[in-house]
DNA sequence: AATCCTGGCC
């Protein structure tokens, strides 16, 4: 290779050239072969020319095609001897891009040139723009001239603009459509299976499963000399998948392999994510031992993409990524970096799907899609330590992403978790078309901000018709807002459950219930699981049973629930039962939560020895490991019973690095019980190094001072939460009464009836007093006099709720009231003097749990 | 004919 030489000329170009060029998919050696013929005009005809436009579309040249164009008007070949030039100039246009173009075309060749040809180039032009009713029309044109034969390649338009037709309309047409190719003999036997794997693709869009399957089931024999064609599998067990019919995909797939059909890589993309939704690890491991035999399929990155996503999505995250480092870096494509992504931020590993979105392009030159970023964005808007959770916000915009629908709601969320509703609000308003993942995630936001009625108020306006923003300037705008309307689903009635559990209002979930039922959702695990939580948490504790003893399956959540439920409501002997009824069955598996649930129950009946029982041998016998909050529940057990010295040890036993935070808030909650000073000012002062902005440690330590009668110690405290710009909480209570939520406050009064409420106190604390009630001053912070305690407790907010509540509530009816913190010694005291004197239950509960009060006693037996 | 995506019950 020491010198250069010329290469011998090249023979002069032919028609025949430029086919076989255009065939073999050298486009750009095609349109030099045919610009090089235009120079000699001769050879330029009407054999050469639709090849080389064919190159040009499929180069999306649209230069190329438009001097095409002009060279075929110059020498009058666009519609003679044949249509093919002005057909291939059709799809050409089409391909670039310029559907006008394309139409001009059409409506410029007069009807006469016109060849069936001319109108499949037509309507799959239209199907390309999504243009479904045009296409439809264009069949109709084309039917009503008369002298045009529909061919397979018509079928195949026509079928897929039916099964994009909305509603009813792709249904009818889309089984005229079969009728038609039954009739017309496209089905027989030895046809071309391109008909039939439409028709197939028609039903799946169309979400007609049923009719693929049986279409399936009934025609594929006739093509199956030898297993036959391995796309009409494919499309069968890839519609079954999306479907969510994934056992019956892995059927076919077995019944494919069976008849002696390769599966290719088409196969393997498709039916891996069924393995993912049914948890078959094993089946996915089988064929992923497939694939590294063929070193094509290995290579296939759809495959790759598919396997990645397979066993991140069995929680085998690590063997994903193992998958996802095997395949060498030039060959990783955009799919298997977000299936990586998305698998680390589903798994939660948010830091690990962080670093791999920023190495992406940065070292591997992969741009983020829209999937990347619908995918990272959850795990930025959880990473409390990502700092740059605006500037992706900026990123996705500068990207152009920001029309997107899956990555509006995955901002939407974002801003919600961050607080800025406001923020999510206007994403939301933007947002066009709406599903039904817009609302859940706006639903949600208000919920856990606490604007439950907003919440509500959503739930309403996604049900209506025309709520799209862009359906106010349309002229269709009530059959678009049809389309665009959105029913509630499990996820939108999971979401506001626990609003109604947090407001305590058992009115607005049991309309939640009925909706539920109504629409088959009751047996839904998780909707179940929070209709579990919603009743126990409104005080209906036999509900709240009835719904988990209904339930078809429970999983470990459900049961956590119930646990919690009748810790919460001082049944701990039966949750403890709970507990050992759930570790015996089998149906889940105990874990951490489940001990916070079971321990919680403990600390709260005084259970001090099943307690430390369940602890010691969580271990051992399930496989839980200690966590910082399951040694705060311990430290809760100990405490609460008095057994101080001990739980302090628990303490000390702790790693050093290990969060102490909530491990102390039990001691120091347990001192203030026990009235143990020394105790309470180590736990204190530690809390306040930690935590020092946390209003609720100051406000113990204060609790523990007063009720000592240390009250310039008291004092000081509150002196210092002052100067640190610490404030607290206001209690609050409040009390739903027809639906509607009725709100009070210490030493105020913004309920309408408040005068009233007043009112009503002093009379029922007159008669306290008569009947010898004592208030407990212990629990005033201020260092006043006696009578100016007593005046402050007499007004304390669950005392206004629950006067409220005997006003209003229907006679005889339990008094239920919520409180925002833990209700207070004397409001205790005072409730269970209440249910004696009124005759009448009353249902207080607090942050933690609920104090049944009647006939004078107290069900948590006064062990709180 | 295909993979990767958003909302979640303690």
């Amino acid at each position: 290779m020491a010198a250069t030489v010329a290469p011998p000329a090249a023979p002069p170009p032919t028609s025949a050239t430029i086919r076989s060029l255009t065939a073999a998919g050298n486009h750009a050696a095609a349109l030099r072969a045919l610009s090089s013929l235009s120079a000699s005009s001769a050879q330029l005809d009407h054999f050469a020319l639709p090849p080389a436009i064919k190159s040009a579309a499929a180069l999306r040249d649209a230069r190329a095609a438009r001097s095409l164009h002009a060279a075929a008007l110059r020498r009058a070949l666009l519609h003679r001897p044949s249509p093919a030039v002005g057909n291939a100039l059709l799809t050409a246009y089409a391909r670039c891009g310029d559907l006008d173009a394309a139409l001009a075309l059409f409506a410029a060749t007069p009807t006469e040139l016109r060849d069936a040809v001319s109108y499949n180039s037509l309507i799959s032009a239209l199907c390309l723009f999504r243009q479904w009713e045009r296409a439809l029309d264009a069949l109709r044109d084309m039917l009503a001239e008369g002298r045009h034969d529909v061919s397979s390649f018509t079928l195949v338009s026509v079928l897929l603009a039916c099964s994009h037709l909305p509603g009813d309309d792709g249904r009818r047409l889309g089984r005229e459509a079969h009728a038609f190719a039954l009739k017309r003999g496209f089905l027989d036997e030895g046809r071309e299976r391109f008909p039939f794997n439409a028709l197939l693709s028609m039903y799946a869009r169309l979400g007609l499963v049923d009719d693929a399957q049986s279409l399936f089931r009934t025609t594929a024999a006739a093509f199956s000399p030898g297993g036959g064609d391995v796309v009409t599998w494919n499309t069968m067990i890839s519609l079954l998948v999306q479907g969510g019919r994934c056992a019956e995909a892995v059927e076919v797939l077995y019944d494919m392999v069976s008849l002696g059909v390769r599966p290719d890589g088409v196969t393997f993309a498709s039916a891996l994510p069924a393995c993912s939704r049914l948890e078959m690890l094993a089946l996915g491991r089988e064929m992923h031992a497939v694939v590294l035999k063929d070193a094509d399929l290995a290579a296939n990155s759809f495959v790759a993409s598919a396997l990645v996503d397979m066993y991140a999505g069995n929680e085998k995250v690590a063997n994903a990524r193992r998958v996802f480092d095997m395949v060498p870096e030039p060959g990783r494509q955009l799919g298997m970096w977000n299936a990586m992504i998305c698998g680390y931020a589903q798994a939660g590993m948010d830091e690990e799907a962080l670093d791999l979105f920023s190495r992406m392009e940065a070292e591997a030159g992969c741009a983020p899609s829209e999937t990347t970023m619908s995918g990272v964005l959850p795990a930025c808007a959880r990473s409390e330590g990502f700092a740059g959770k605006e500037a992706m916000h900026g990123y996705v915009v500068k990207r152009g992403m920001a029309g997107n629908r899956f990555v509006q709601n995955a901002l939407m969320d974002m801003y919600a978790r961050l607080g800025e509703m406001d923020v999510a609000r206007r994403i939301f308003a933007m947002i066009d078309p709406r599903d039904v993942v817009s609302w859940n995630t706006l639903i949600t936001g208000c919920v856990v901000q606490g604007h439950v009625a907003e919440a509500f108020q959503l739930v309403t306006e996604m049900q209506l018709p025309s709520p799209s923003p862009s359906s106010s300037s349309s002229s269709s705008s009530t059959e678009e807002g049809e389309a665009h309307r959105c029913m509630p689903n499990n996820i939108t009635l999971m979401t506001l459950l626990p609003g109604c559990a947090a407001l305590a209002a058992p009115a607005r979930g049991k309309e939640i219930h009925g909706y539920a039922v109504r629409h088959a959702l009751e047996s839904d695990i998780a909707v179940g699981s929070a209709l579990v939580d919603m009743y126990a948490k409104c005080g209906c504790l036999a509900a709240s049973r009835a719904v988990f003893d209904r339930l078809p399956r429970r999983n470990v959540i459900t049961w956590n629930v119930l646990i919690m439920a009748y810790g919460m409501h001082g049944l701990g002997d039966e949750a403890v039962a709970l507990f050992d009824e759930m570790a015996a069955g089998g149906e889940a598996t105990p874990n951490e939560v489940t001990f916070i649930a079971a321990l919680a129950a403990c600390s709260h009946s005084g259970l001090v020895d099943r307690g430390l029982e369940l602890f010691h041998g969580m271990e051992r016998d399930h496989g839980v490991k200690p966590t910082p909050d399951l040694h705060a529940c311990v430290v809760d057990v100990l405490g609460r019973a008095g057994r101080l010295d001990e739980a302090y040890s628990i303490i000390t036993s702790m790693e050093p690095g290990e969060q102490q935070v909530s491990a102390w808030s039990s001691l120091l909650g347990a001192c203030r019980l026990h009235r143990n000073v020394e105790l309470g000012e180590v736990a204190a002062e530690r809390l306040f190094e930690l935590e020092p902005g946390e209003a609720s440690h100051y406000v113990l330590l204060c609790n523990i001072y007063s009720a000592a009668g240390m009250w310039d110690k008291s004092v000081a405290v509150r002196a210092r939460m002052r100067r640190q710009g610490v404030a607290k909480e206001p209690g609050c209570s409040w009390i739903e009464l027809d639906g509607a939520i009725h709100r009070f406050m210490a030493g105020e009064s913004s309920h309408p009836a408040s005068a009233e409420v007043h009112e009503h106190m002093d009379a029922l604390w007159e008669r306290m007093r008569r009947e010898g009630y004592a208030p407990d001053t212990s629990c005033v912070l201020h260092d006043v006099d006696e009578d100016e305690k007593a005046a402050m407790l007499r007004y304390h907010s669950e005392k206004l709720a629950i006067a409220f509540g005997l006003l209003r509530a229907p006679p005889g009816a339990a008094i239920r009231v919520a409180k925002n913190l833990r209700v207070c010694n004397d409001c205790h005291e005072a409730a269970k003097f209440m249910s004696r004197m009124v005759g009448r239950e009353i249902v207080l509960r607090d942050v933690r749990r609920f104090h049944h009060f009647r006939d004078g006693s107290c069900s948590c037996g006064d062990y709180w």
